[in-house]
RNA sequence: GCCCGGGUGGCGGAAUGGCAGACGCUGAGGACUUAAAAUCCUCCGGGGAUUUUUCCUCAUGUGGGUUCGACUCCCACCCCGGGCACCA
């Protein structure tokens, strides 16, 4: 620690206060109806192993709310959690032949050493740990309640598959667009499983209409991309006949744009779509067609990857007849058409879709304009590199009878008439999808399902809640899930008939684990359920949850859902688990963020060992505001330790004078000019800080006004001179309980040295006296013609014409207004005057 | 590719329709000191004029627009970041 000559010691003072803390229970909490609570809450770490600024940021951040709510009266609710199931836990086991729980429990025990390093105000009575049966027990029953509602089901889906590690690989898994992470010279597959899903859709419409209760207390941006995310649009079903083909089924095709079906110039089909065998079926596609689908299907499940891939298509040498116009199209298979979305299958209308452009236009299908655009050129069907898809500025044409119509008619009209047609329907369509959450892991909650050759497949009853993970896995990340090659934990009896049976080897997704942990806190040692209702009912909804913006979609979208589903069990009354949410920015080094993979991780207790934590946190705060991306550089950090050791020698300095002094009400009329200089900074310092605090959460420009109120305090020394001690003692209490939520440990000291014995923690957050905080005289910045050319001094108040006046004496304006008229004038009192001239 | 953000001095940032650059870092100068560190004080966007005091002008990614007035609102573009359903 660079020594500055001050006594100001973080280390012996932090250790100090934190002890104290411990000691009266401050941060406990428990559920009064009497008291008004608020649930302030962070999102729960992943104990990945060293805590980095990311974390600190956000801890730093939620820790200065719950202590501003603390002073402001409120019983406060501050847990805090470890997401402890996951990958990294499994992969770190593999590599160094450990137990994933040991890795993990090491982890944490080393996040909460940091975390109660850095003082953060937490009620660690709440601790909970999602790796702990007691809390995955629970999952488990949710689990169970939602399969007896049929929200819980089972499908085919596909997944990553490495052909050399003959397993299941992650996302993050697959490299380089495509290749298996220990194997980069091998392909990833696609690969079929039945897997377990949670029936989001179920859901869809009040995962989308409850967003409006969230406006005002969410991000809007947030809210925006939930909103996007789900994707509801108004579209239909139209099935197509095919031609020439015996017994083949239509094929029915999705679409949001019915409008443009005279557009059409193929049907395109996914590559795993059922009714292909049968179309291939003596085709002279046949035999091409096997060796281009195996290619097709060999592509990577990732959106972002189906997104950017060369289009692929394969002619099936069929047609289909488009219900509208009776035209004979084309039916291909394309890459980019997805099972899992729609009816897997799409119709092709390459003017007005800039998929399908690019697809017709390698394969040599043909271009047809359907939609005239309202103004500008028309579009020349054979030069179109970009599909006009502006729906709201256009007019049908070569659409037989719906020639003229603007496509929102047109979308309408067609769709009743191929109902009454019987050949199509208006469909509500959702982009949202159904939860997978199966995983062919070990380091998660078991599934607790069992297969029974006579009674198929039955439900763990909740007497025998949890099942267990078994406690010696077979860990290498190869071949078949951990869970299948553990006999012992696949071996089991049947509930029902106590037969022979199997169980369920998945395990599931770690969301399932973030998506109710909130409610836990509540009541986190409950046995005999997941959370008792009544605590729920007073701590909830959640006042404020903060956490990054990397979150914005899938956690949020799940605990939203989970909320929803315990409603309608019956535990909650409410429909939403937070009222209010911030998202913090991310904390990047180099322009990218701090993940491990890419080696940039900046741990935080660096900083704490180097400067303390009180220097750590004021940084964090003041380095950006909460909610923008902040580039980490550890240069300026000086600058704040500097700043806590200014204010540590002032107090030091003035406190043995001020001490025991009454201060309370003080008379503004008897004020000398340099305590009135004081007492005004001070109290128009705390109005702003206030406004900070309350409103904007921008702690950076909270803490440029202290350390400029500081500096004035300085500008006045020797204070002793002409300063009451009354006034010394009020500008300093008010400059301690404004660092207070910020700089606890620092705060408390400063406290003790002014004279108070019962721990600042027992403060209120002072208010501001408005009387003090006018100003006598302001200065008034004249424009003429919108340029700034002078200001004016004037008392406050004073009206636009004796303003104008000034202006107009004042010898660096005069002479922009010489010789001419004034037009306008714009008078902001207080504030601008500008002087239209010509 | 799709969805959501961001772009202001050498650097982090302030100003959300009214004096662009608060506050801090870095740098320069001064005071204190035998000296250094620490501390305290002053200066610090570019160009030009006046060289004591100021004044003019350019400047908030780029190009347009709205307005008495735009970092702020609108349109188009460029660049950077995040998310995209099995990382959490």
């Amino acid at each position: 620690m660079p020594d500055l000559g001050s006594a100001y010691d973080p280390q012996k003072i932090e250790e100090k206060w934190q002890k104290r803390w411990a000691e009266a229970r401050v941060f406990e909490s428990e559920a009064d109806p009497s008291k008004s609570k608020y649930y302030v809450l962070e999102m729960l770490p992943y104990p990945s192993g060293t805590l980095h600024m990311g974390h600190m940021r956000n801890y730093t951040i939620g820790d200065v709310v719950a202590r501003v709510k603390r002073m402001r009266g409120f019983n406060v609710m501050h847990p805090m959690g470890w997401d402890a199931f996951g990958l990294p836990a499994e992969n770190a086991a593999i590599k160094n032949n450990t137990h994933p729980r040991e890795w993990t429990n090491k982890n944490i025990a080393e996040f909460q050493r940091a975390l109660r390093r850095f003082g953060f105000s937490y009620d660690w009575r709440r601790e909970i740990s999602t790796c702990e049966p007691e809390y995955y027990r629970w999952n488990q029953w949710f689990f169970l309640r939602m399969l007896e509602r049929g929200l819980a089901y089972r499908k085919k889906s596909r997944v990553n598959w490495c052909p050399k590690c003959c397993t299941v690989l992650a996302n993050e898994q697959v490299v380089n667009g495509g290749y298996c992470w220990r194997h980069e010279d091998t392909l990833v597959e696609s690969r079929e499983i039945e897997q377990w899903f949670l029936k989001t859709t179920a859901y869809a419409d009040q995962l989308l209409d409850d967003l409006k209760q969230l406006e005002g207390g969410w991000p809007e941006r947030v809210i925006l991309m939930q909103r996007n995310w789900i994707g509801k649009s108004q579209g239909a079903k139209v099935k197509f006949v095919v031609a020439d083909v015996a017994g083949a089924e239509p094929i029915e095709v999705l679409t949001t744009r019915i409008d443009t079906i005279y557009g059409a110039t193929a049907v395109i089909l996914a590559p795993g779509h059922p009714l292909l065998p049968k179309l291939l079926e003596g085709s002279p596609a046949r035999a091409e067609a096997d060796a281009k689908l195996a290619k097709m299907h060999q592509a990577s499940v990732k959106t972002e990857d189906l997104a950017t891939m060369e289009k692929e298509g394969l002619f099936t040498g069929r047609y289909a007849v488009n219900p509208f116009s009776g035209e004979k199209i084309p039916i291909w298979v394309g890459n980019f058409v997805l099972m899992e979305y729609g009816t897997g299958a799409i119709m092709a209308v390459p003017a007005h879709d800039q998929r399908d452009l690019e697809f017709c236009r390698k394969y040599g299908l043909p271009v047809r304009v359907v939609v005239e655009p309202l103004e500008g050129e028309p579009l020349i069907e054979e030069k179109m590199t970009a599909a006009f898809d502006e729906h709201h500025q256009g007019k049908l044409v070569n659409s037989g009878p719906y020639n003229g119509l603007s496509p929102e008619q047109a979308i309408a009209k067609m769709a009743t008439f191929a109902e009454q047609k019987g050949f199509g329907r208006a469909e509500t369509i959702f982009r949202l999808k159904d939860w997978g959450i199966s995983r062919q892991r070990y380091w998660g909650t078991p599934i607790p399902v069992v297969y029974c050759l006579k009674d198929g497949m039955v439900a763990v009853p909740d007497k025998d809640l949890p099942v267990l993970l078994p406690p010696n896995p077979k860990l290498t990340g190869m071949g078949e899930s951990p869970l299948a090659s553990t006999p012992e934990f696949v071996n089991t009896t049947c509930p029902k008939c106590g037969g022979p049976a199997r169980r369920e080897t998945d395990t599931m997704d770690t969301f399932v684990d973030s998506s109710w942990y909130f409610y836990r806190y509540c009541d986190p040692h409950n046995d005999k359920g997941p959370y008792d209702s009544a605590k729920a009912a007073y701590w909830f909804p959640i006042d404020q949850y903060i956490g990054g913006i990397t979150h914005a979609i899938l956690h949020l979208l799940y605990s939203r859902f989970w909320c929803k589903v315990m409603r309608d069990l019956g535990l909650i009354k409410h429909n939403e688990p937070a009222a209010r949410l911030f998202t913090q920015g991310m904390v990047q080094k180099g322009g990218v963020a701090m993940s491990k993979s890419r080696g940039n991780v900046v741990g935080a207790e660096d900083m704490a060992q180097k400067y303390g934590a009180d220097t750590g946190r004021l940084y964090t705060l003041f380095a950006a505001p909460p909610e923008k991306d902040l580039e980490w550089s550890e240069e300026s950090i000086e600058g704040s330790w500097r700043f806590l050791n200014r204010v540590y020698r002032l107090v030091e300095r003035h406190a043995g004078g001020v001490r025991g002094q009454k201060n309370g009400s003080i008379d503004a009329a008897t004020a000398t000019a340099r305590e009135k200089t004081l007492l005004r900074k001070v109290h128009q310092t705390l109005r702003r800080v206030t406004q900070d605090f309350e409103t904007r959460w921008h702690f950076n420009s909270a803490i440029a006004l202290i350390m400029e109120l500081t500096n004035v305090i300085y500008l006045q020394e020797p204070l002793e001179k002409a300063v009451r001690p009354e006034v010394r003692g009020e500008v300093l209490e008010l400059l301690t309980l404004m660092l207070a939520p910020m700089t606890p440990h620092l705060a408390e000291e400063l406290w003790e040295m002014l004279g108070h014995t019962g721990g600042l923690w027992k403060a209120s957050w002072p208010a501001f006296d408005e009387a003090l905080t006018r100003e006598d005289e302001v200065e008034i910045p004249v424009q003429v013609n919108g340029r700034l050319r002078g200001r004016v001094k004037a008392a406050v108040g004073t009206g636009g014409d004796e303003v104008e006046k000034q202006a107009q004496a004042d010898s660096m304006i005069a002479p922009h207004l010489a010789g001419k008229s004034i037009v306008k004038r714009i008078f902001v009192p207080d504030k601008l005057l500008n002087l239209v001239v010509a």
